[in-house]
DNA sequence: TAGATAATTAGAAAAACATCTAATAAAGGA
DNA sequence: TCCTTTATTAGATGTTTTTCTAATTATCTA
């Protein structure tokens, strides 16, 4: 849970997983909205994997990215132990 | 709201959100059951009341923190927006 | 008013993080 | 097979973050 919040802390990755939410995109098409390098996307994508935040299938040369909506079950079910929240 | 992500992935910063969750306290409470000195701890209130997540009140010598729960509504609705969460 | 208590501010050091360019890997097509 | 495309890995650099000790501020009490 640490590496999901830590993943969710940069703007560029919740930017990516916004993107996701709409379709799936391969690495390229990610890198094509923002204005960073690909290694820094590339980067990104790996700290989203790591935190179990995203799903990859190599198709041919591309990578395909989808969401893991999964993860986002369990940080809701965290603030929602907060009081009050509605 | 970057701010808001960004004071959440301290692990630190929400072991006293949680702590807060329970019963308002004051710094040298909270400070008491961490590991860490009493600057570090006073960092992290600071980056909480900066980022809208705890409200604060002068007693005495004392200061007593206690959670602001609006905050915690913003950011549940971030993860509503994401599809199949249910 | 002097000393004690509670908390924050200042400034420095170390660790973690985001970004870049260059190099590498893997797949596709001429 | 060689060139192109897509993507990642390696390594370096600058910034941000976390933490510490020392100093300061504000309040209470004897």
């Amino acid at each position: 849970m640490n590496k999901t919040f830590k993943a969710l802390s940069d703007p560029t990755r919740r930017r990516i997983l916004e993107l996701l939410n709409e379709r799936d995109m391969t690495a390229g098409q990610i890198w094509d909205e923002f204005e960073i390098s690909k290694p820094s996307i590339s980067h990104h994508l790996t700290v989203l994997k790591n935190a179990d935040l995203i799903l990859w299938i190599k198709d041919g040369q591309s990578v395909i990215y989808s969401l893991n909506t999964t993860a986002f079950q369990e940080m809701t079910k965290w603030f929602y132990d907060f009081k009050e929240r509605s």
